[in-house]
DNA sequence: GAGTAGATCCTCT
DNA sequence: GAGGATCTACTCA
């Protein structure tokens, strides 16, 4: 298992980097104790241009100042002041290009994991949506801006890759507000996985 | 099984 | 002072 490099992330196309971390291992290690799981459902936002980014039209707050930072960055964020929400930054400095982890499939640290999310048994709801994502994986907003090439945070490559044929497209989820691009086809997921969050098809 | 409303709090205007 | 990149539970059929 190879911890993914800063190269990966900054790279330009964010969709193309949205597609290859389907697959792909997030691990944390908070206070010695590792919990991970294997990547199955992403959304791409794509910078300045995006109405459903929290950067759109180049805006720049202190909540957002972390999408400005430069590729392999955390930026985490509190949603419906429940959720904590958590991407990933690709491209490079002042360029706000932002991949959600929408939904992992849990490898290690299960006990962890339901202790964290306060759930008796393991089912496909313990890390299907990006709030249980978080609190599965024991992700604070606290932990925003944190490096991904860390040794208590970062993404891993296994060499396990989904053919095309099981990657799925559609349009993003939560962003109606957006206009026209609520129905940009930025979300990537496993066909066909049960953690994989809306209706299963 | 499907649809709807409520929770809950930080951030920007 | 309003609203949000959501989830859960409860209703009704």
């Amino acid at each position: 298992m190879k911890k993914l490099a800063n190269e990966f992330y900054q790279r330009t196309n964010v969709l193309q980097i949205a597609r290859e971390l389907l697959g792909k291992i997030i691990v944390t290690k908070w206070n010695g104790i590792t919990t991970s799981g294997r990547i199955v459902e992403v959304e791409a936002y794509n910078g300045i241009v995006d109405k459903a980014s929290h950067a759109f039209g180049g805006r720049r707050t202190n909540r957002n100042e972390m999408m400005y930072a430069g590729a392999g960055v955390a930026y985490i964020y509190l949603c419906y002041g429940i959720h904590h929400l958590f991407n990933v930054i690709t491209n490079s400095t002042d360029i706000p290009h932002a991949i959600l982890i929408r939904a992992v499939e849990p490898i290690l640290g299960f006990e962890e994991m339901l202790k964290r999310t306060g759930k008796k048994k393991l089912d496909n709801t313990l890390t299907r949506g990006p709030g249980n994502v978080s609190k599965a994986l024991g992700i604070h907003t606290s932990q925003t801006g944190y490096s991904l090439l860390s040794k208590e945070l970062f993404i891993a490559d296994d060499k396990c890759k989904y053919k095309k044929s099981e990657i799925a497209s559609s349009p993003r989820i939560g962003v109606d507000y957006a206009g026209d691009d609520a129905l940009l086809p930025y979300r990537f997921y496993i066909k066909g996985n049960p953690f994989v969050s809306g209706k299963p098809k």
